[in-house]
DNA sequence: AATAGTTTCGTGTGCGCACACACAAATATA
DNA sequence: TATATTTGTGTGTGCGCACACGAAACTATT
């Protein structure tokens, strides 16, 4: 392995001087620098960030806004575990991550949140955009601070963040409807159960449900899905009216897409035996979702691996940060297509305790 | 973050005596021993990785047994890429990873090639097993040796390996059979093409067919899945006859289950006629059988993860042999069900070129 | 009690790098 | 020419740890 002392003898110049040619401190010759570059171009250098790292005098700091978990929704404990387990990985590289939660239907939690988050006087910063005027107004702070922000989970137009983490939800409502439709009889008819509990504009769930219809359209196939908007799917009694109303109503409803998280809710509305007859499909495996699964009353979920989007994001902005490494634009996670059967091999990390996030892709 | 020099003042010792405590050097008293170890627990100590890898003086080897690829049979191009991507990982952690691969249909080649991976001196090898005889040979010298060993994408039982990286196979052909019978029609056969080619009996294979007819048997569905065993189905031209023949004769054939990475070449031995209406289901996201999904060929891929398996045995045995990290028994890789639109986002990682092995998740 | 042998422990050095500081050379100003 | 100012470059220190060396403290032997 070749160091800087090599580098600074084959120049015949100093261990300081390669340095400052290599962090573009000024302060050497055009000759030397051109030289020493040559040099270390040749050798194809890098530096050693293990020594790096343990060198490095400035720590940085990555601040993280990210939505609060609840037992009824533990979607956001995922990200934030991934969080978690990243920054124990990173911390010895000098990476300080801090997080910072907020309501999701409260955007005075998301300022005050953000508040906190400039406290830290962070490197970067990791948000889930919500609530879009105070998401301008945030990003504008950060962008006179010069503050790179990464958006994660939610992705959002118009702004120069340095990428995007996260999953193509155009896509996999498309992989919805299609896993949907090749199980359904001819005469079946598509329902799509909407929350309008969160009043926030969420990009993820409409570009699902546009990817759910176009792919009606695109293959041409005469399906024309209904849509069913509750509006608080956590008051079960409600809802299972309206539901059993519906369903009643449309007897040819033989398949339900909840394009959310929430589908263990809908499947606490609906009977029994009515759900036999039903084809369900929802999205991310929560450990309610999971258990939907498990017991046969959804077939499929598609999981946008959120542990690992938490767990990216930081290491990404790690590299960034130690190394310069730009990461590119968007980075799409894999669309995990889970059935009953390989559930369990999926984000065995996800739902650990945190007080060990070291324990992964573990069967007992 | 709490140092040795820490924990040294607090226990009115020097840091030698730590540094020997928690490496168990000996030549400490067992009262001081004590002592130490208390102060060590109650501040949950670590040593820190980065300091610990820039001062070790011993650097680790870890070896790797791996079968070669070849254009016509990329799969084992992407275990190995993994290796790679891994071995620069950990490259400033002071181990050094070194591939050795071999024939598979060459048990020499096998004998030969664990010869220069214990050349090479290894703290540790991961091998991916062949040829039980020669296996059982290897591993004896690997046990006299005490040298640490790890089963790669294939496990057999009744060795010491310290660990398993891989998938559960019997798993993914139950997953396998599932899909494919939820589309089929009521009256569909199933047909099992399997390739005598490589006559080393493949614990993978095996397990995934067995997982597959018990899918049929647990269910008390009453489907026999047919057999059609084909000597070597690189030779289009035969292979093409005796497919064409067999399904000419059981005409109500209309599934193919492939339990290997080959699926592309029985593609390649149908008609497109006949292609249309058969659903086929086979292994592995290869360049070859990945342009399958794309041109509606192949109903469903399932992959394991082959990247991410050769990664993670690099990591795995590296935290072990640094932080003395003892891995789980089995470490079983998540089953991903690959269907046309979710291909492009899985393992873009891959097939990418091995010089820059860091562009992983990007999409263009 | 003196010596040799053994156990127990402290000190020093270096891993590769980042960065502060000192100092020399080159240039500008008086 | 002498002095101030600006470059350009070398040296030294420490990050947290691993490990070699050597010095005490203690025990065994005669």
């Amino acid at each position: 392995m070749i160091t800087i002392k090599d580098i600074a003898k084959e120049a015949h110049v100093s261990e300081g001087t390669v340095d400052r040619v290599i962090h573009n401190r000024g302060g050497v010759s055009k000759k030397t620098a051109a030289k020493v570059r040559e040099i270390l171009e040749r050798h194809n250098f890098t530096v050693n960030p293990v020594a790096s790292a343990l060198a490095m005098k400035k720590k940085h700091q990555i601040s993280v806004l990210i939505p609060e978990y609840t037992e009824a929704d533990l979607f956001w404990k995922s990200p934030y575990l991934g969080v978690l387990k990243a920054a124990t990985d990173v911390k010895s590289f000098g990476v300080q991550v801090h997080s910072f939660t907020f309501n999701q239907s409260d955007s005075d939690s998301y300022v005050k949140a953000f508040e906190d988050v400039l406290k830290t006087e962070p490197s970067a910063v990791i948000m889930v955009p919500n609530f879009s005027e105070e998401t301008t107004q945030i990003i504008n702070q950060l962008e006179s601070l010069k503050i790179p922000y990464l958006f994660l989970n939610i992705d959002i137009n118009g702004y120069n963040n340095m990428s995007y983490v996260g999953q193509d939800s155009y896509t996999a409502g498309y992989i919805a409807a299609k896993l949907l439709h090749r199980q359904a009889q001819e005469t079946s008819e598509f329902l799509i159960i909407q929350s309008r509990h969160n009043s926030i504009k969420n990009n993820a769930i409409s570009d699902r449900v546009e990817g759910f219809n176009n792919y009606f359209i695109e293959n041409k196939i005469k399906v024309q899905p209904q849509i069913l908007k509750i509006d608080d799917i956590a008051n079960t009694e409600d809802s299972r009216e309206i539901i059993k109303a519906y369903l009643d109503n449309h007897l040819q409803i033989k398949v339900v897409f909840v394009p959310s998280s929430r589908i263990y809710r809908v499947v606490n509305c609906i009977d029994k035996k009515r759900l036999k007859q039903l084809e369900l499909v929802g999205f991310d495996n929560t450990p309610q979702n999971t258990a939907c699964l498990l017991n046969d009353s959804v077939s499929f979920l598609i999981s946008q691996k959120p542990f690992d989007q938490g767990y990216t994001a930081v290491r990404l902005l790690t590299d960034y940060l130690i190394e310069k490494k730009q990461p590119a634009e968007k980075i799409y996670l894999p669309i995990d297509i889970l059935i009953k059967e390989n559930v369990q091999y999926n984000g065995r990390d996800e739902y650990i305790s945190e007080s060990e996030p070291s324990a992964q892709y573990v069967k007992e």
